[in-house]
RNA sequence: GGGCGAAUAGCUCAGCGGUUCAGAGCGCCUGCCUUACACGCAGGAUGUCGGGGGUUCGAAUCCCUCUUCGCCCACCA
């Protein structure tokens, strides 16, 4: 059968891998099932659990761009589950979207922006409305960008965190925690981002080393003489409502009682001893400013002394700083100070310092600590059991060293303030009573039109939620908690989480702490963080830096499997991955030319299997007999088998990219150049044997293409339908994944292979060395010390022939002609091929001979003509170089072409 | 300021006490359009495994130190 006009020589995935994902999700091909056959014979170090495999994935924001660090999260995911399935477990992938509170907002603030209308132009009812309508009209693209990766998620399931029954789960939690006063209301300093008008949490604030000043500025006291203090924010003196020293500074000890006289503002503020003041820093004199630092909030607190806000929401002065300084953004404000106070002569010296400034997540602006009412969580009660379980070894991060930073988290923990002033995302479902004999504050799980107390009118918290604390719920609420049902009970707890080391905190830890309380258990064992895509400079993707690339443009340019191998066999654990935006060749061509390859080894075997292959059983073609099998036969069978243990080993243990390299090495070193290459006078029926052959190969190949599947799922189904024994309607994605059969093990037959090897390889160097061309054959005689080669060669032989293009070969003593090439193998074995049969040589001397002669005669012109004293008197100095540069050219080349003649031993 | 990681071919990375551990892919050089594949085939070059010191019969592999890069945490104003 002629499969060429089937099959064109060059693979196209375009269009080829929508159908494949297509036909994969009409079959319900990723939906769980508890009924999978079970695992065959285990072919790994641990046998698979019984348990369904349940994998969440980290949900992206909905009204993103995919990036390339879904692109390479998604292939992991992909990559376990698939594997998992494969092996016979039952199987999960849950995929969805984050609602991403401040990004979705601030897209369509900026959409509202280019209409000249801002949010309170609508009104909170009818921008949430709008924020809807964006949503739906632009959620469902990352979905797709999702499948077009090939990911096997159950669609079914997907979830988004603002969906019904989701935001039930949120209240539930919200009030159950504020039942039990875990959840409670407080003024606090939090980071407040002036552009989005919200506050922050710490995690959400990113603090980054800047280069900025300390100011040295000096306060007058009260009944005479100065004190200096130090600061790097010289607006927030305008706030200032005291002075902080060591309570055992011998400096400042007699001072502590007695009171400074702020400047510009004239306020009468007490100087207090407190521990919090290192002695060592600055002047070892604080300012505080309770209203706008956390540290002086907790001095001023103990000390008793009062906060003064002097911001409004965008950061400038308010009314509660002289008239001449309000209404100054914070930072004109700044300068305005530090003027007035070198006039003053107030000012004693600014130093250079570098110290680390809290900037939004999101938009880049500096934070404003401020002092607001917001809702926290109390988290230590629930951090307890969550370092527990990773003390106790039952929460397991990869890499190790990862947990460490999650213990440290975990151990340092603060309060996590969850109220933003956003109106996208879930509102705190708090009702503050507005009668004022009563004024209840009711948290409830159904909406309240009355006060419960007091039956008098209520009004909504005004605030929502940190979009963290819907997704930390996920594992569950995605399975319907908290109704309990079999959905929950069936997949909760889930295996593995993989994600970016980025959202460690934000997400992670969360998730481990929700769901020991709210599920008595971990929603996950194994945490495998991976690393960052980066530029070749090591800069992290992103869109401000301009350095991104589009996972879907790799996808339309190379295909998904192209990208997928790239991502995963590029991918150790522990490393970032490296990728050139500049030059997508380089990165995605690898996996784009094997795919390519693996199209065109199915080419080749499927053009030579017409009729029914013979029927192998297992993986491996054990049932023929031992003695039907050739070396090589018996060769790639073990390789196999070896290929087999080695994948599996890794898949099991994160090491995807030793996996895929495996079977990469397998594949296109062994079986294309190796095995198919040596069997195709057999497939051609010049020698005996095509139908073992023919059988070896596919079915080798087909055990191959499974181990591959789980990294590059469309080729592989492409191909194996076609392969003898399945039809259209069978899937890869659901084949049993390929057993280890320890009798296919042979080490006698990959040693003796492997010494035929390193014959090939001595007779092709030699061919090269004198540039035989690869039509011609040649004679070699072999001498080998080894009788176990000898018989090899023997009985095998003509494989070698085959492979180094031998017109014979014989065997025995090494015959000493001195017209010859010698090589000799590392095991004494001793290679002679008669100079008279590398023919091309002499051509090729001779070629390069008349070449040489030809240029010496033109050198020697030169030559003459550079020293004919004419020549040199007349022409122009220019000339003159061009000519000698020109002599000096020729006689490299010359030098070139006798070098050449000398390696390739020609006569004189 | 604490804690952690990494430095191996031009690039991205494997190898982490000893039997081919000096490797892979890409890139580079030479020759080939040998009817599965030029997104290919064959051959080839390239590294005192960051510097220094130590442990050992033996170190890229363990220890110390220095240098250089990353990452995480931290209220030093």
């Amino acid at each position: 059968m002629n499969q060429d006009s089937v099959l064109p020589p060059q693979y196209d995935p375009t269009g080829l891998e929508q159908e494949l994902y297509r036909q994969w999700e009409r079959r319900g091909l990723f939906e769980p099932r508890s009924d999978r056959t079970p695992p065959g014979p285990p072919s790994s170090l641990t046998p698979p659990s019984t348990r369904p495999y349940v994998i969440m994935m980290p949900p992206p924001n909905v009204t993103a761009q995919l990036h390339m660090g879904h692109g390479l999260n998604l292939s992991i995911q992909d990559v376990l589950v698939r594997f998992e399935r494969m092996r016979g477990r039952d199987t999960l992938w849950v995929p969805g979207t984050d609602h991403a509170g401040i990004a979705t907002q601030n897209v369509v603030e900026k959409m509202l922006a280019k209409e000249g209308r801002t949010r309170f132009d609508l009104g909170r009812e009818e921008f949430v409305r709008r924020v809807w309508q964006h949503v739906e009209e632009t959620g469902s693209a990352i979905l797709n960008q999702v499948r077009a990766l090939g990911a096997s998620c159950d669609w079914h399931r997907a979830y988004f965190t603002l969906d019904e029954d989701l935001s039930r789960a949120v209240r539930e939690v919200f009030v159950s925690l504020y039942e039990r006063s875990l959840i409670y209301r407080g003024k606090y300093i939090i980071n407040w981002c002036p552009r989005c008008l919200t506050a922050l949490s710490n995690e959400e604030a990113e603090k980054t080393e800047t280069e900025g000043k300390l100011w040295h500025l000096r306060y007058p006291l009260e009944d005479g003489g100065r004190i200096t203090v130090a600061t790097t924010r010289p607006e927030t003196i305008l706030g200032d409502t005291g002075i902080a020293v060591h309570p055992e500074d011998p400096r400042y000890r007699a001072l502590i009682g007695r009171h400074a006289i702020l400047p510009l503002v004239d306020r009468k503020i007490p100087i207090v001893g407190d521990e919090a003041v290192d002695p060592a820093f600055g002047s070892g004199a604080v300012k505080v400013t309770p209203a706008h630092d956390p540290t002086d909030f907790d001095i001023g607190k103990r000390a008793g002394l009062p906060s003064i806000n002097v911001m409004t929401d965008d950061a400038h002065m308010n009314d509660a700083v002289p008239e001449r300084f309000r209404g100054l953004d914070r930072f004109v404000a700044r300068k305005r100070v530090v003027a007035e106070f070198e006039a003053l002569g107030l000012l004693e010296k600014i130093d250079n310092h570098q110290h680390a400034v809290g900037r939004c997540y999101r938009c880049d602006t500096v934070v404003e600590p401020r002092l607001s009412d917001q809702w926290f969580v109390k988290m230590k009660p629930l951090a307890a059991p969550a370092l527990k379980a990773y003390q106790d070894g039952s929460l397991r991060f990869i890499p190790e060293h990862r947990g460490a930073e999650y213990a440290q988290w975990i151990e340092n923990i603060r309060d996590w303030c969850i109220s933003r002033q956003l109106w996208w995302g879930h509102r705190i479902p708090v009702w503050y009573c507005l009668a004022p004999t009563c004024r209840k504050i009711t948290a409830s799980r159904t909406d309240l039109s009355a006060c419960p107390e007091c039956q008098g009118a209520v009004r909504q918290d005004d605030d929502v939620l940190d979009t963290w604390f819907s997704s930390q719920l996920v594992p569950f609420s995605s399975l319907g908690w908290p109704e309990s049902g079999d959905e929950l009970s069936r997949f909760y707890p889930g295996d593995t989480l993989v994600t970016a080391p980025e959202i460690l905190f934000f997400w992670v830890a969360r998730m481990v702490m929700a769901g020991l309380e709210f599920m008595n258990d971990l929603p996950f064992r194994t945490v495998y963080l991976h690393g960052t895509v980066r530029d070749t400079r090591h800069r992290k993707m992103s869109k401000s830096l301009g350095n991104g690339i589009d996972p879907l443009d790799v996808v339309t340019r190379y295909g998904a499997d192209a990208l997928r191998y790239t991502v995963v066999s590029g991918l150790s654990v522990g490393t970032d991955l490296i990728l050139d935006p500049e030059d997508l060749d380089a990165s995605f061509s690898a996996g784009r030319n094997f795919a390519n390859k693996l199209w065109n080894m199915g080419r080749l075997l499927l053009s030579h299997v017409d009729g029914p292959v013979r029927p192998l059983a297992g993986g491996h073609p054990d049932v023929v007999r031992k003695a039907e099998l050739t070396l090589a036969d018996r060769w790639i069978i073990a390789r196999c088998e070896e290929t087999v243990r080695e994948a599996t080993a890794a898949y099991e243990r994160f090491r995807l990219n030793d996996a895929a390299l495996a079977v990469h090495r397998f594949l296109w070193s062994d079986l294309a150049d190796w095995y198919i290459e040596g069997i195709k006078p057999r497939l051609y029926g010049e020698q005996p044997g095509g139908d073992v052959a023919r059988a070896v190969a596919t079915q080798t190949f087909d055990v191959a293409l499974r181990l591959l599947h789980p990294v590059m799922p469309f080729i592989t189904e492409t191909l194996w339908r076609r392969l003898p024994g399945h039809t259209e309607e069978d899937s890869i994605s659901v084949a049993a994944w390929p057993a280890s059969d320890r009798r296919a093990t042979d080490g006698g037959a990959l040693r003796r292979f492997g010494a035929l090897q390193e014959l090939v390889g001595a007779i092709r160097s030699i061919r090269a060395e004198y540039a035989v061309q690869p039509g011609h054959t040649v004679r070699a005689r072999i001498a080998t010390p080894s009788p176990d080669i000898a018989a090899v060669l023997e009985a095998d032989g003509a494989i070698v022939s085959r492979l180094a293009k031998l017109s014979a070969l014989d065997l025995g003593a090494p015959e000493a002609q001195d017209d010859a090439a010698h090589a000799i193998l590392p095991d004494g074995t001793a290679v002679t091929i008669p100079l008279g049969d590398l023919v091309d040589v002499l051509k090729e001397c001779a070629r390069l001979g008349n070449e040489l002669g030809r240029l010496q005669g033109a050198i020697s012109g030169q030559e003459a003509k550079l020293d004919n004293p004419q020549f040199a008197a007349r022409a122009p100095a220019a000339v003159v170089d061009r000519e000698r540069e020109k002599l000096a050219a020729w006689r490299e080349q010359a030098g070139a072409l006798a070098e050449k003649r000398r390696r390739l031993g020609c006569p004189e």
